[in-house]
DNA sequence: ACTTTTACCGACCGTTCGGTAGGTAAGTGT
DNA sequence: ACACTTACCTACCGAACGGTCGGTAAAAGT
């Protein structure tokens, strides 16, 4: 879907269903043919969005061939593709910063991220209990998405590199420290 | 300034010249007479959000008399309260999101940031070398940024107290690893 | 005293906004 | 064959957008 690249690029506000209808190659009429109001037509393409991003990102996770560091690696470099596309940074954060207040969108949104948090504790489970991998996914996953904010000011894709190093460090030293547990 | 809580509040796009005049019981005509663009007053209410910013909560790393945990703690509280009220998050990180693509105020926003780091910096270096303080602090802003995203999405201040709590903690830890170094 | 500047207003500009009305031309069902 | 639906268009709506205009009334300068 085109128009999800539009507000990717531009956010919601700054979006008008004019831009959208040139990107999709239609006429401002023929897109309210399609979606009955711009809000329905974003919660549309955030289900569309969810699903690529399940699709793409996500589904990573499940990869049970590769070891849990590499699963972890090959996750957030996925998703730092999305996000230094166009320098357009995480779709559901530019989107959660923009309506939030007003929660719009919140219950995809909400559902979008909680998605993410939970492929990242299926990963991270492996190495530690359910519970601490739940809450060390949502940590990860709010360093990262301050470390596509840095990118996205700066333009230095080094806050990306930087935080996924981290995030596979920490996997690692959790995996040495379970293992030395099951030793004992 | 009136003009930052609207700017806060619903973001540059979503943020008329009318909403604008009408918070500060001017009318539209009037507000331009004292600034020539939206642009322009945007720049300046940058301007005065780091002002405040630096005075209300940066400060608060210089109040040598406070242990560096207490510091940190104080500091990240402000940072909270300011982002909890009425639900606004981090007006830096708000405005970074909407437009940091277009880059209009990365300028700006970019020095807002690395004031911030340099002050978690600063009580950091306390207890660990200059680099790794300067890392580590940046490493908060960008999680605690995250922090700020799920506390817009969910409004539960639980995920910011959880920050906090992580950052005291991790701090404490940083300064009995440093004073153990010390003793031997 | 009088001139100039400052702060502000109501009214308005052209443009764009989200959204609608009415029509057309190509399928589709029967 | 003919009705009906689908997909899409041009043209338009009132409202709101960022921004400008000419004027006024109070303050400041001299």
């Amino acid at each position: 879907m085109r128009c999800w690249e539009e507000f990717h690029l531009n956010g919601y506000y700054n979006t008008s269903m004019q831009k959208l209808a040139a990107a999709t190659g239609l006429q401002k009429a023929g897109l309210y043919h399609h979606y009955p109001t711009k809000e329905d037509l974003m919660r549309r393409v955030m289900e569309f969005a969810q699903e690529q991003f399940r699709n793409y990102v996500l589904s990573v996770a499940t990869e049970l061939d590769l070891p849990p560091e590499q699963r972890l690696e090959k996750l957030l470099r996925r998703h730092k593709k999305l996000a230094t596309l166009h320098r357009r940074g995480c779709f559901f954060a530019n989107i959660a910063l923009e309506t939030g207040r007003e929660g719009l969108f919140n219950e995809a949104l909400k559902t979008g991220m909680m998605d993410w948090a939970d492929a990242v504790s299926r990963i991270l489970s492996e190495y530690m209990p359910a519970d601490a991998a739940q809450r060390e996914a949502l940590r990860l996953i709010m360093e990262y998405e301050g470390a596509v904010l840095f990118y996205k000011l700066t333009a230095d894709e080094q806050h990306l590199e930087d935080f996924i190093h981290r995030a596979v460090a920490n996997l690692k030293q959790a995996s040495e420290h379970s293992s030395s547990i099951k030793q004992a």
